[in-house]
Order: C-alpha cells, then sequence, then structure tokens
DNA sequence: GAGATGACCATTG
DNA sequence: GCAATGGCCATCT
C-alpha cells in the first residue's frame, strides 16, 4: 500500500464528486481510506495544476469556507465556479446542509 | 533528528 | 456562533 494508490483512489473520490455539491476534506480523507489525514488532502489539492479536470473548487472545509484567505485570487476562483453551479456563500459561508455531498 | 509548517478537524469556553 | 486549543500526519528546513 504506497501512498500513490492512497492518492489514485483520493482523486478517483474526488471526480465522482456531483455537480452542484461539495465536500469536506475530512470528508474525502474518510471516503479515501484515510480517515485521520485530512491536511494531506490539502497538501494534495494544493499540488494539482490549474487546467485539472478535477473538481477541486467543491472542496471545502468543515466549516463551510472556503481554504484559502478572502481577498485571494485562489479563493476568488473558487467561489466564482462554485457559483457557477448554483452554490452560493450566505455570510462567507456555505450551507453544508444543503450542498454537502453524500455517498 | 528536532522544530516549524500547512487549501484541516473536533472540542471547549 | 466565534475564537482559542490540542491533535493528526506528511513534508521541509
Amino acid at each position: 500500500m504506497t501512498d500513490e494508490t492512497q492518492k489514485t483512489q483520493f482523486f478517483q473520490t474526488l471526480n465522482s464528486v456531483p455537480n452542484g455539491k461539495v465536500v469536506t476534506y475530512g470528508q474525502l480523507a474518510d471516503l479515501s481510506g484515510m480517515s485521520k489525514r485530512a491536511r494531506l488532502v490539502g497538501r494534495w489539492l494544493k499540488e494539482l495544476p490549474e487546467g485539472s479536470k478535477l473538481p477541486w473548487h467543491r472542496v471545502i472545509n468543515a466549516q463551510g469556507k472556503i481554504s484559502f484567505p478572502e481577498g485571494s485570487e485562489q479563493f476568488f476562483e473558487q467561489k466564482e465556479r462554485l457559483a457557477l453551479e448554483g452554490i452560493v456563500m450566505h455570510n462567507g459561508k456555505i450551507k453544508l446542509k444543503e450542498y454537502q455531498w453524500q455517498p
């Protein structure tokens, strides 16, 4: 069992997130078979190239917020992509109750 | 090998 | 509901 295997599993899970839904880091880690590795998930997402086909913008933290500093380019892009899928933010936060993916 | 860092999480006050 | 605290785990200096 290498970390590459887990990475593949993780990316596969991420790729199966439906349009209009979001997932948290911990949830993705759990679905990929690593319950306490949410930080590693964040690390992998950071490594992704911009042109990646993966829905990285559908990944938010457990507080229903985008994990980039507000005002940064990354923050803005993620917010924009989510808006295109019908996911809007209320007072800087997303309603996990409505938008969180439930496999 | 010790200490710091990070797209985090759960608990506590 | 929000901020502070401790915990987790891989990578970097």
